[in-house]
DNA sequence: TATGAATGAGGTTTCATTCAT
DNA sequence: GATGAATGAAACCTCATTCAT
């Protein structure tokens, strides 16, 4: 019990370093962000951050793999409370705007620092986004199977280009000055994600 | 007549070097490259790349700023040459991804290394992002007023959505081991883009 | 008391690194020196440096405010123990003489390197001259007052002319190859002084 | 004739170089003059100021040379001019000081920049300054034998002695913002000068 | 002889990481 | 486990000087 505790003090404190990485890095940028402002902030020892982290780079990948993960998990539950392919990929589209909006420090982690090197962006942070695309392109081709989403539109291009219209409405978010609300925006977007990938009444094209 | 060679000979060097730093840049990432191998690469001494930009971060706004300014001026001739807003809209586009797969270093420097830090996304890379979006939006906003795109969509939203969709299928080739031709995924992607914008036969939703 | 401790082993570091510039400053020259040799002699790594000091100026400076001060001081307590000022202006003398003669690397810095640049020489340095020039000048302007020193010389100006000649003795001893004692040449230096600023037995001039 | 003219044009452009760099030296200090600046104000291309001198601290080394030998010519011819061993020292003295402040650039440039390193001034400015001591010293020891001077300090201490005096007001006069006459200086300095120096009505100490 | 574009050596400093306490 | 002082690698850039024209 006793290791109980110091676990959940051990946790507090991993997960005190973790908030402080996001937002330093957020607000200098992920080069420009100084480990000993982590660890201040996080009210630790320098030296300390290395006990719960291999180092700079690794914060980084553990607040990528920890928030996507959880964000991918409230994904796949969202669509599989849904029956209709059209509902579940609402569901995810307005739970990936929502998430964000609501830590914009993570946001900003998000949309910008994650993709700071090449290196990075390939062998760590697309790997989420990978997961992320074939639960996308698993509903569209749900979609598709249904009759519901048009069959002319391989799924693996249309979950990108979703993707990619959901990410850069968020990254505009994150680098405005004054922001308009992102969940505001997800009506007008939605209307253009489902208009491109439903089938036409009359069929056309 | 001496004047005009020494300028030819400049700006070969100019261009050698500003190629040069395209390629370490896209093989290196932005902050692993080294400013000697640029120089090493334009065949000039390290020295004389400072003659021609004022240092590393120039070399990006430099790159950025040329190719932007030409791509840009491409995508409004192109969009100038055809009166459908459809039209306009489709040769953008398949321009947007012809040019970047044509040149898969600067492609690499376009998705990736350009965004490296908030601050230069802000101030340098985003401006001439902006600028693209403008010509998008309003190629949208003239299709909305032709009836030909639907009205309840706002033009920025739909034109952010555009280019997110184009610009993650880059990213995505940019990255990918294996990248399959972007040209040829230029048509699903249209069909994606174009049931979204357009307007539908009967009306519908 | 670890505390105490620590702060002994600061204080020594710190101490090590100043007399290492001092040495490395007076064999190479201010700008020929290089902070690797400061950093090796001291047996600290290159980086410790800035622990303790802001940069290489930040060495020259804390050189010379260190030992002014102590230098003033005592020179100070040295006038403060004379009642005569005939006989302050000798301590002072023979003071400044002796402490640059028992350190020769110091005296080097403080008569050559110190003087470097202009802007060294007026924001940091001079400042330094103008305390001890202040202190000589008070002393002349009680023996003016006293009616030992003669009345016809400004005491600025004498007090200039005093500093120089003794700064003009130390100057030659630290550039020569073969130094002759300064405490040696204190005594004619003193008569000479003493000859200039005394009024004399019958009144001349 | 032609190479009469020749050398002129050549004589004048070297002079252009020097003055160029006197003041440049003067403005920014030896070390943050820039040769590109020196060639600039003297209106010709940064290589050819190698063409006349051999680079920048050569520059330096003649600005000494040339304006100390015309300098030790006027004073030598000055004393010259003098029977008694005061008027000379004297006369050497005054114009000392308006020799330099009648060119306030050059006087910064001989008492700043020309000690600016421990090789150059063993090297290159001691020599001239030796030259001036010696001259100093032949005077004193002439008025020292015509029983002018007293014969208790020795006329190297006593030469030494003076010139330090009349550096260090010069030094002053060069650093400060709102300098005082220097000629107006030199009376009371004289009579400190020569109270120090002159054997005593009745004789003393 | 003059030009000025090109050269390239060289050093201070920062900061992620380590490790003795 | 926590600390934080110490480490030391590593690279951008400047600028005196050169040399092809």
């Amino acid at each position: 019990m006793g290791g109980a505790l110091r676990n959940d003090a051990r946790e507090a404190r991993r997960s005190a370093i973790l908030r402080a990485a996001v937002e330093v890095f957020a607000e200098r940028g992920y080069e420009d962000a100084r480990m000993r402002e982590v660890a201040e902030r996080a009210g630790v020892a320098d030296g300390t951050t290395y006990l719960y982290f291999q180092g700079k780079e690794a914060l980084l990948v553990a607040i990528l793999e920890e928030n996507a993960k959880a964000f991918l998990e409230r994904a796949r539950r969202d669509a599989g409370r849904q029956k209709d392919p059209g509902a579940k990929l609402r569901k995810v589209i307005e739970r990936h705007l929502v998430s964000l909006e609501n830590d914009r420090a993570l946001a900003h982690v998000f949309q910008i620092e994650l993709r700071h090197s090449r290196r990075f962006l390939r062998q760590v942070a697309r790997g989420q986004v990978a997961e992320y695309l074939r639960l996308l392109q698993r509903i569209i081709a749900e979609g598709t199977a249904s009759g519901r989403f048009r069959g002319d539109i391989p799924a693996d291009v249309a979950a990108r280009a979703v993707f990619g219209a959901v990410d850069e409405l968020i990254t505009s978010w994150v680098l405005a000055d004054r922001p308009r609300s992102l969940a505001g925006q997800a009506a007008p977007l939605l209307k253009l994600i489902f208009g491109g990938l439903e089938r036409r009444a009359g069929g056309s094209r």
